[in-house]
DNA sequence: CGAATATTTGAACTTAATCAACCGAGGTGG
DNA sequence: CCACCTCGGTTGATTAAGTTCAAATATTCG
């Protein structure tokens, strides 16, 4: 659908080149996902996790894997067991928006109609738990907490948004690439992760398309960042807050 | 909270006056709705419509007036019976981003947390059911399909959300313009009303808000549409769309 | 090491914002 | 009734923020 499209299993792009034996080897019901940090984000309780995660199935993504494009049929659930994912719309002329980045925890799918709204796609190695949809679907349909669980996830969701569409309408850059790394502090400080060295698992193009800039303004931003004594630059991927006063001022509210 | 506050009920810009006297005149259950165009947007089925509109109360809100305010304890959910209502999150230097426009037979305020999130305002003179929050959670509780239903309207929001940020984040000036027109003539279509003539119940000022935009590159791409053939402006909030076609290309995918 | 990829920086350019003037409709009060 | 005011809209001139194009540098990975 999308130009940007890679065939999500075969094709050049996968290194394992064994895309069935991949799916042969995760094919196993992902109970050990249970035990780990789904507490955070798992729409059910965990006495419930167990029979929840035996729905599903684990598997890999490399780096620029599709785990599904926009206009696809929505035929599962996502749940992110390691790495991180975004989730991008795209016009024809190839210009894009990243509309999220998913962590470890993370839920993907959930607000499908007929087809796929949007592409996710994995930034760095991935292993997701996968859920058939109509199962899941069945699932819900049978623990009525598991709904108003995933209706508080969504409203959670919905208010993300509506900051990010106040962040693109209204922001300038600094605020937007200020913004970006308080809400990345944040939310590793939510997940139970140190919010200082921040780590941006994704390029700067990557950065821009999720802020409406381009890469080169990212850049120049950082550097201008990094001049004012906000922040300072371990390497590309890592920054350190080294003032985060400065930089909340900087983000603008 | 926000600077653009101005209070809900008192003060010198209710024409009325009275406002508990409009409080109580509206303080019937709202049942009348129930016999109109909510089939498309209430959460539940029309068997229930009676019962699911005598929590509410109907109430009146001029032009200007704010439903609730971002900071706000979230005490009420609405049902728009008539009017436009715009939702918009603010900077604290008076920057502001409309985040949606609703219309009748819309939900306002299922998606909030400990404070709202955001601000409703009344473009025009507003009718709504109002219901208090609690009640209408106790409903939710003891009816699932409530929930579930809810659930796909949060969905469709996310959907719209995402939309909305690739037009803020990527869409050129006439791309977004040209975007906001076709959605309101889709949406009235998909309210049962006349798609082609549209009806601009909101100001320059505020479309720009809520494109991302300034008042003035609003009014000069409305202008250029119509120089371009694919609009014609009747008066200033009344535009017949002369090229469908020209538009949805303009449109940008 | 060397190719490919990512990042930074510079210079020119473009889009939309800003500042400003003007027009027209509607409402108010003398 | 009319002068006046306000508000919303349009249009013009100028400016600024960010994009685009281009080149140099840094990093990664086979």
């Amino acid at each position: 659908m999308s130009i940007l499209r890679t065939p999500p299993v075969a094709g050049t792009a996968d290194p394992s080149g064994l895309p069935a034996n991949r799916v042969a080897a995760g094919a196993l019901p992902c109970n050990t996902c249970a035990a780990r940090q789904f507490s955070i984000c798992a729409p059910v309780s965990d006495a419930d996790l167990p029979h929840f995660f035996a729905m599903s199935v684990k598997l890999r993504f490399e780096p620029r894997r599709y785990l599904f494009d926009e206009g696809d049929a929505p035929r599962y659930v996502f749940s992110i067991a390691s790495g991180t994912v975004c989730l991008s719309k795209a016009l024809s002329d190839g210009r894009r928006q990243i509309t999220g980045f998913l962590f470890a925890g993370d839920f993907i799918g959930l607000a499908h109609g007929e087809t796929c709204a949007y592409t996710a796609e994995a930034l760095t190695p991935v292993e997701v738990c996968r859920f058939p949809r109509d199962r899941f679907e069945r699932y819900m349909t049978e623990h009525p907490h598991v709904e108003r669980r995933l209706l508080q996830i969504a409203s959670t969701e919905l208010a993300a948004a509506q900051d990010q569409m106040l962040l693109l309408g209204r922001k300038t850059a600094t605020e937007r690439v200020a913004s970006f790394l308080i809400r990345l502090s944040d939310r590793a400080v939510a997940h139970g992760r140190s919010g200082n060295p921040v780590c941006l698992p994704m390029t700067r193009a990557e950065i821009g398309d999720y802020l409406g800039l381009t890469l080169e303004t990212v850049s120049r931003t950082m550097t201008q960042l990094r001049k004012r004594g906000a922040i300072d630059l371990d390497n590309t991927s890592v920054v350190r807050l080294t003032s985060e006063e400065t930089l909340r001022r900087l983000a603008g509210v």
